[in-house]
DNA sequence: TTGAAACCCTGGAGCCGCTCCGGGGTCAAG
DNA sequence: CTTGACCCCGGAGCGGCTCCAGGGTTTCAA
């Protein structure tokens, strides 16, 4: 299998492909006699368990670990645990904040309905007079 | 006002500061005879602008354009909303997908509550089943 | 047989929004 | 006279790609 070849049926760009082998998260191809690289089956189980892990939004080094679990199943799966612990918690403070976020940026768009001159756009107004920390509309406090 | 003394009155970092200032969104300082930067009200002002927008986690590109409607304050604002719009989109949509991500990861924890060896754990064995696009806990499919 | 399209290679730069670093200058207090 | 706090600058580094220039190879058709 060319690098191609595996771009197509994991979905995945042959320039990550390239990148993932080069920071250490795919091992190194076996070569054609022109120096294109061919992959085998375990590459793509391989590459599709990393973009698993990235839908998840885990970041590379979080994957390199699992995929040391994966190398070597006699180890403890304490660490895994945490690892995924580690990510509920991450995505988890992120949603807080966009949360927060979607609900300021709903408010502040309502302030703005029509089109007239910026002058006396509610938004810019709200966005200027937030800055200068004064009660706003936009901010439940 | 020097750099430090704006640093404090924003909370602002010193080198975010310069940096804003070498991105164009912050107007060049004076200087004082030794070099030192000094910094008006207006600046502080436009400072605390930028940080209230990026915590709103508009890009800094948006913050120029809202910067170029303060400036220009007869300009017509529909760019403004559009700009509003488009940043509220992003955020739901990250919220959409921030919102799966935790129900697939906090189903992947429950697959492991003790410690034991990799080979047995729940939550190895799904990432690596999930990766083969088979049927598993984790997704709600 | 030639040539165009589609594939592959490499090393390096660019993206965002900072953050940190090295190497230096300035200034007031003790 | 030194210590420490403050300031300057240019450049590198972060994560996770993505794109580019400049080249080689393969495959198919005219």
């Amino acid at each position: 299998m060319r690098i191609g070849d595996l771009a197509k049926a994991t979905g995945v760009d042959i320039e990550t492909i390239r990148y993932y082998e080069k920071v250490g998260l795919l091992p190194e191809p076996g070569r054609e006699a022109n120096g294109y690289r061919t992959y085998r089956q375990a590459h793509l189980e391989q590459l599709a368990f990393i973009r698993h892990c990235r839908a998840l939004d885990m970041p590379l080094e979080s994957i390199r670990r699992l995929l040391g679990f994966v190398a070597h199943p006699e180890a403890e799966c304490g660490d895994i645990n945490q690892l995924i612990e580690a990510q509920l918690a991450r995505v988890r403070a992120r949603l807080n904040s966009l949360r927060a976020l979607e609900s300021q940026l709903a408010s502040l768009r309502a302030q703005c309905g029509e089109n007239h001159s910026a002058r006396e756009c509610g938004i810019l107004h709200e966005l200027v007079a937030a800055a200068h920390g004064e009660p706003c509309a936009c901010h439940s406090r």
